[in-house]
DNA sequence: TTGAAAGCGCTAACAG
DNA sequence: CTGTTAGCGCTTTCAA
């Protein structure tokens, strides 16, 4: 591999001549800098990136830290991500959590100001003490949850106020003996919609009934099939299910499908999260839309802010959803 | 950020000492060692990566290229490709392509060995020229597609096998008129997957008919569900479909619904991924199993093998695959 | 305008 | 066992 060096002595310039044409710095004379020219395209130079940023003290790279990738929700968000660093000339690295809070731990503390310029973070079940604790000393932002009281940038939606949303619109459509599915006190997100979804039926004064909340640790098709069947089989049918995630939902329609019961005629149900799937499903999903574009750009802003210097306040920022109305609570087909 | 020297000089050692303790190198008289441990608690030091790897020559990242990270199919892979990169003390660097030559290309070319230790890409749309043209100079590993008459390692199912296995299943079924969606000169998966087809028409002595092909773009739902409504709207009316991707498969299951066929029972729908939702959908999709977790454990083992010097043949590794058999093609439900 | 030289933080010879 | 020192390839004063 050339370096800057080999250039220099083939083009008989010093480096800096040399390093000043690459880098388009102050004026260079022609003669030296065709010469240059000449011995760059002779040797195929192609600057070292590490050597650039070790000098530079940046690396070119955040940080993007998701429970799974194949959850379609973090699948499109990371996209948005990528795209939306791409245009800061960052490269997105991508760290799965499982949700766990172990992981999310390792994985912060693993984020050196050596690795990353910055980091995005999806935090599930990490606690204030290990932010305080394993800070990595660089431009942080937190992305969706916000259940805790740390001092870090932050993007999301309102996620109560969605969950609520979720449920009220089960109850306009005349619901009432309405399910959850995704109840899980170690997950921040989880908590969040549950507060949604009592404020909901509080509103309404409809009663809180504890059979009707499900648990599930993971968030797939599986974990919700297996909810909705303990439901079914256990005698607390539900009219709706409000579900935490879209893929929990689809396992539910599938499950109720499976027992016999029709959806929406016999159970609604609305998911979270509007993935592509959702709208294609048979029935189509009803669901909680965030603006996942709107919530990477953000993020990847904050990120340039911090890393621009920008001091002051920690930020933040909330992101626009919408009730997707489909097939699954008003059965249209 | 404390350094190795800083570290040094609070415990009144040399850096070498201090280096060789932080790895585990030689035996460092233990009284040393204490007092290194100690100011290395102490400064809190984290080493620089980026040092670390100039010095060594290596970067500590791997890049993975795909064309959209919101494909399902390839946010499993990444997911996988993530898990198993870990193991060998990589960080995996995201791009994405939209399967578009240009970004392929562009990406390509960036990949200098300065930025990552070893590539998997995925492409769709680049040709041969692009690699003898724009090769990175690190290792790389081709995922899926082998059109290209390359020297590089790749790792990926048996394309044609597959898709010929795909509509054989539709023939012995008893489908006769069987439309393609997803049909695209382009892309690489895609004509492999069009001679897997005509081979098992012909196979069964059944005709060609072009007008049972339809092309796609992008291979998402919205593209499914169009394509499946063009076939139909324009009177050509198949017995089966088989799609490119799980994708243009729910999107063609929905498709027909609307126009008011039943899957499998007027039209059975077979689709190519197995992604998650494909087994709890409604009905279920029959589809093309890759086996996902072995494909990213071999891309990643194949870079580990060149990027510690492996030398010989590109080799060329098949993975297994399986045919899953639901709802979409024997109506179980 | 260009060259020489220092140094980013780290590792690896090479002495001691 | 440990210290000194020379770079890895690049950018950036500082002089010339």
């Amino acid at each position: 591999m050339a370096t800057l060096k080999d250039v220099a002595l083939l083009a008989g310039v010093s480096v800096k001549t040399v390093s000043n044409v690459v880098n388009g710095y102050s004026f260079v004379k022609p003669e030296n800098e065709r010469r240059v020219r000449e011995a760059l395209a002779a040797t195929g130079y192609q600057p070292n990136l590490g050597a650039r940023n070790l000098r530079r003290g940046r690396t070119g790279f955040i940080a993007l830290m998701v429970p799974e990738l194949s959850i379609p929700y973090f699948g499109e968000l990371a996209g948005g991500v990528i795209t939306a660093a791409h245009e800061h000339d960052w490269s997105v690295l991508i760290e799965q959590t499982q949700g766990q809070r172990d992981p999310e731990r390792t994985t912060l503390a693993s984020l050196g100001p050596h690795m990353v310029d910055g980091a995005i973070i999806s935090p599930e079940a990490l606690e204030k003490d290990d932010f305080t604790r394993h800070a990595p000393g660089i431009p942080l932002v937190m992305l969706g949850e916000h259940a805790l009281d740390v001092p870090i940038d932050h993007v999301g939606i309102d996620n109560v106020l969605a969950a609520r949303t979720a449920v009220r619109h089960l109850i306009e459509t005349g619901r009432r003996r309405i399910a959850v599915i995704g109840q899980n006190p170690t997950r921040g997100t989880a908590t969040q919609r549950m507060a949604g979804y009592r404020e909901a039926l509080a509103e309404a004064g409809l009663p809180q009934s504890p059979e009707l909340i499900a648990p599930a640790n993971r968030y797939h098709h599986k974990d919700g099939a297996e909810a909705m069947a303990q439901l079914l089989t256990q005698g607390h049918v539900p009219d709706a299910v409000f579900c935490f995630n879209d893929m929990l939902a689809h396992g539910a329609v599938r499950a109720a499908a499976e027992h016999g019961y029709v959806v929406p005629r016999d159970i609604a149900i609305v998911g979270f999260d509007n993935t592509e799937h959702s709208a294609y499903s048979l029935p189509s999903l009803t669901t909680i839309a965030p603006d996942k574009t709107a919530l990477a750009q953000t993020a990847v802003d904050l990120i340039r802010d911090r890393a621009n210097g920008g001091a002051g306040e920690p930020k933040d920022i909330q992101i626009p959803f919408t009730l997707k109305i489909r097939e699954s609570t008003v059965g249209a087909r």
